[in-house]
DNA sequence: TTGAAATAAGACAGCGTTGTCATTTTTGAC
DNA sequence: GTCAAAAATGACAACGCTGTCTTATTTCAA
């Protein structure tokens, strides 16, 4: 083989330049036990002085396993992705794992066999999925029986028996609701989201929650299905505000549809908040740029990145049982929603 | 060696199988030259049977070299980088590449180190950036130094002799002034971005160009410098909306800004575009959300990531010079602009 | 002081590829 | 049909690490 200049230093050079053996210079690397304190520090000293960087190739080839983690997300990714990657990002270079993002197609026929090819070709240990990825049961069957270590981020609420990370939007679109009726709205509509996408979808569970606890009785036609776009919750928001009584209040289970809502009440001279309040859902960046200010609810998505990159790590390496994690959301007033007065 | 149960097909299957040595198989994944054809069906055959998928840490250890491409990005992240990513990813898959995101903080003193770290310990061969790391000289000269192939996506238009893909957002920004001219604008204001952001600063050349032709001259006053962020433009706004002779079209470099100006055009009572036209740059998607949707400058990022990775593969596998890749912008046409009468 | 157990350190093969070089087979000009 | 050149194929070491097993050293109870 053609000698290469050798660019980085290598466990040999540590092993010689300490004068002990490379199997030492290994156990003090991944800290195995039985090396004496003195050996330790000597060999420590020289990797920091020459600046050693395990190769992670030789390490993933001679361990069997990598330490890689995928992130499976559906493309065009919204808004919130970036901010998962980044809790993800944060979490795995801690625990020295690399992650590879992966875009995926929710629609496309070949998912499966997509995902499947990307973990034989690089070997990844454990995945995450996103939603509305998180919600794809086929998907999800297929990491089952491929025995893949894994964590769902916000799946629906339906009853999956699989890792996962997930906000308690339930209780939160209950909170958004219960803060509507504290301002004297009885007359509020729901617009419901993608049906397919579950957690945005079950979000009118936590409306009518608040609803029958206020009793308040919430006819059919204020609910509305969305698509979770924002042409979807102009179309809606059409819809409600031909009816003959019309809402006082409008909730869309996320900010693109309520934003869609305000384009239209604008459109009908309605003036928000005055005439129809409005919230969304997310805080997404557009929140604050639209006229007005919309109130919503903030998901820690970077912080649900960092526990679902936790979660898996710690199925990889301690073996532990899977686990349910739910972290809370919190609600963001602005402008957008303002008191009735009879 | 423990032996471990075999759970995917290795090389040696392969060649068993097809009963030729391991270095044949070698030769047909590769494409290397001197296998005839017949040989080729052979392996071929055997591969796609047993799906057998070359493991790419033995690979990358054999070769001593990584096919991992990383991607650089400032964080908290703009809207765009989802699509640069999008790009870059489409593109490095078809060519059997990985790519490592890698999320960096610009006015971060460790960025260099923690870059230098992530070279060295990933191995990756080369490296993209995205603005404004683009633009950010001690990050380069590092790059220069490490002797890192890397493609600069949107550096400013100063002349830094690196392979890049930027837009002609010169020529764009042109191109917007002239449409504000031809609907009769000549008292046009424009807000500069970020100084450090050189391609988002620089915009204000084509504005120029644009007036010089048309031999309009734009007072200092007109000119305002913004910081990118929606706050920054409702600021520069404000003062500019206080003159005393007011502009009649307003020009930010991007839309978070240009969303500044109209929150503040609405809160000043004026009608936007009646009273006031306003343009930003980048398409973001809130553009559309925004009342009235935005008149901008769609910059094709998917493609610009798709064309800096094709660059950089090219550099990486034949040695290919340097080269600048300069891609249209396009002029967006909404709602945000009016005729002038006098 | 002795010797068995506990602890520390090392030798060496093997992980699944690719590069180099050696060997075999085919080709085609005469 | 012969033989040199070209093409096809193979053997084997090397890439840089870790797992297993072996050997050397230390510890400490009797």
């Amino acid at each position: 083989m053609k000698k290469k200049i050798k660019s980085v230093a290598t466990m040999q050079d540590v092993a010689k330049e300490a004068r002990v053996s490379l199997k030492t210079v290994s156990r003090v690397i991944n800290k195995e036990p039985n090396v004496s304190i003195k050996t330790i520090e000597k060999v420590q000293n020289v990797i920091d002085a020459i600046e050693y960087q395990p190769n992670s190739f030789a390490q993933t080839l001679a361990r069997g396993k990598t330490k890689i983690i995928g992130l499976l997300y559906d493309t065009p990714s919204p808004n919130y992705i970036s901010h998962v990657m980044e809790g993800v990002l944060t979490q795995c270079y801690k625990s020295d794992y690399e992650v590879i993002i992966h875009p995926c197609r929710f629609n496309e026929t070949t998912l499966l066999r997509d995902v499947e090819l990307l973990i034989k070709r690089t070997r990844l240990s454990g995945l995450i999925t996103t939603p509305p990825l998180s919600d794809k049961e086929d998907l999800i069957d297929l990491l089952r029986d491929l025995d893949i270590p894994r964590v769902l981020i916000s799946p629906g609420t339906k009853e999956i028996n699989e890792p996962s990370v997930k906000t308690n939007d339930r209780e939160a679109a209950a909170q958004m609701t219960n803060y509507l009726i504290s301002k004297g709205h009885t007359r509020i509509a729901f617009i419901k989201g993608h049906p397919s996408h579950l957690s945005v979808s079950d979000r009118v569970k936590g409306f009518y929650d608040s609803l029958s606890l206020a009793n308040i009785i919430c006819p059919n036609e204020l609910i509305e299905s969305g698509l979770n776009s924002y042409e979807s919750g102009m179309e809606c928001a059409k819809r409600l505000l031909s009816l003959k009584e019309r809402p006082t209040a409008i909730f869309a289970a996320n900010d693109e549809m309520a934003a869609g809502v305000i384009k239209i009440a604008h459109q009908k001279n309605l003036n928000v908040p005055k005439d129809l309040s409005v919230v969304g859902f997310d805080d997404t960046p557009m929140t604050q740029m639209i006229s007005p200010p919309l109130s919503t609810i903030k998901q820690p998505m970077g912080l649900m990145g960092e526990e679902a990159a936790k979660n898996l790590i710690n199925q990889l390496e301690k073996g532990d049982e899977e686990k349910y994690i739910v972290m809370n959301s919190t609600l963001i007033i602005r402008d957008s929603v303002s008191e009735i007065n009879q």
